[in-house]
Formats: C-alpha cells, sequence, structure tokens
DNA sequence: TATTTGAGAAACCAAAAGGTTTCATATAGG
DNA sequence: CCTATATGAAACCTTTTGGTTTCTCAAATA
C-alpha cells in the first residue's frame, strides 16, 4: 500500500515513535515497552511507519532494529516551507507597524 | 474541539484547500466548486480547518470568507526542524563520504 | 532439549473519518 | 414580496483507523 508521510506523522504515537528511533535504532519490543498500548499495536504503527519509508528494519537474530529515515520528512518540510515565507512576512509587516506606532508615539511625546 | 495541526493537514483535500485560499481569502462555494465532492464536505473540511486555527473566517453579507492563518503551520515546522538537522548531516556526511572515493580514484589514477 | 523471547499475522471490534442527502435559515436582488 | 443564493446543520452510511486477543514460528538460552 502506497503511504502518505503527512498522514503517518498524523499520529501522535508514530511521532513519538519517531522520536525515540531517531537518535537509536531500537527494536520492536523495545519501542512497545514505552507504551501503555500492546506490542501488536505498536507494531502496526511502525508498519505504517516503514510503508512510506520514515522506517527500516534492520534484521539481527530473531531481533528486528527499526532506523528511522528522517529525510523521508522533506516532503513535509517542503510543503509547510512555501507557505513559512508568507507567514514570516505577515508577521514583518506586523512588527514594522508596532514600531512605527512606537516611533509617532515618542514624536508625540516629544513634541509635547 | 480542540484539533491537532498534525492531523488537520494530514488530508490532502485540506491540504489543497489551503493552497488555495493562501493567497486569497474566498467564500465556502467557491473552495468547493473546485472539488468534485459535495459543498458539505468542503464545509466539514473548512471546519477541521477552523477549529485547529489554520483558518479563519470573516462574514461578509451572506457569504463567509476563509482566510488561511498559514503561521498555525509553526507548529509542524518547528517538529520537523529538529529533525532537518539529523538528515542533512546523514547527507553531508554521504557527500563527504563520495568525495574521499572520487579523490582517492584520482590518486590511483595517478599512480598509474 | 525444553522453554523463553521477539516478532509477524489473523480475526475481531469500536470509534473516527469522510462522504452523501436533505432540511432550515438568512440575505440579495428583481 | 418572492425567489435565488450562501451557508449551517442534522441524519445517515461506508471505509479506515487504532486497538485488542490469540495463534504461530523462529531464534536464543537455561
Amino acid at each position: 500500500m502506497r503511504r502518505d508521510v503527512f498522514q503517518a506523522i498524523a499520529d501522535p504515537t508514530r511521532r513519538e515513535i519517531l522520536g525515540m528511533i531517531a537518535h537509536k535504532s531500537l527494536n520492536v519490543n523495545t519501542v512497545s515497552e514505552q507504551f501503555d498500548v500492546s506490542r501488536a499495536a505498536i507494531y502496526k504503527h511502525m508498519k505504517i511507519l516503514t510503508e512510506c519509508g520514515l522506517v527500516t528494519i534492520k534484521q539481527k537474530g530473531r531481533e528486528r532494529f527499526c532506523e528511522a529515515k528522517l529525510d523521508g520528512l522533506k516532503e513535509v518540510h517542503d510543503w509547510v516551507e512555501q507557505y513559512r515565507q508568507m507567514w514570516m512576512e505577515r508577521l514583518d509587516s506586523l512588527e514594522n507597524y508596532l514600531n512605527e506606532l512606537q516611533t509617532k508615539k515618542i514624536n508625540t511625546n516629544g513634541n509635547k
């Protein structure tokens, strides 16, 4: 099944999983122990994460280590980035407006 | 209802809606005409977007204009950003590795 | 070898998501 | 005033989601 990265990170548990394995690969059991849901539930989350390329699995004996593939987040980054320009501009113009108000106020006070 | 921005942008239709009103506010009908689902469906999407603060509504007569509040995406941006550092580093080290290989190859060729 | 342990998979379930149709209501305009 | 338009909201339906329990199997180990 073709999975969507946006949909994958929509679930807070999956975001937490990513954070957990971002620095260090962990096996499924170790990850699931950190949550109060069943191992099967975490396994399903992990499956979704692998299906959209955010996680890859490395078998080692009977254990399977889950490794975060964070560059899969690039798609999200790029999508947000196109809008970040716009909200930054608005913040900037708000700041300018406030500065202008401030300047006016100072001038008014000065003329008193 | 407290809505989650991550969940709001998980749906492709909602992302499209945001793109549509990012530069120019539109009323609900105008937006829904761009999609092949019912107006009611789009209205529901719009409700979710407003509930998580990504859209605000401005009433004008009988019309209601939907305005994108893109700074609501900051939460997503910040979350992705913390990981971007990591995937960039990996890409950098891969690049360095490839450069190293390249250098070695040149040296080897030079010694032929 | 017998028994833990780590994991995949199936069957099942309740709730949420995304959609539809239909109805109600308020404003714009002829 | 009457009608068309823009919208909100309710009732309903199907599929997806997130979860559970249970079973199986292979690798590690007492």
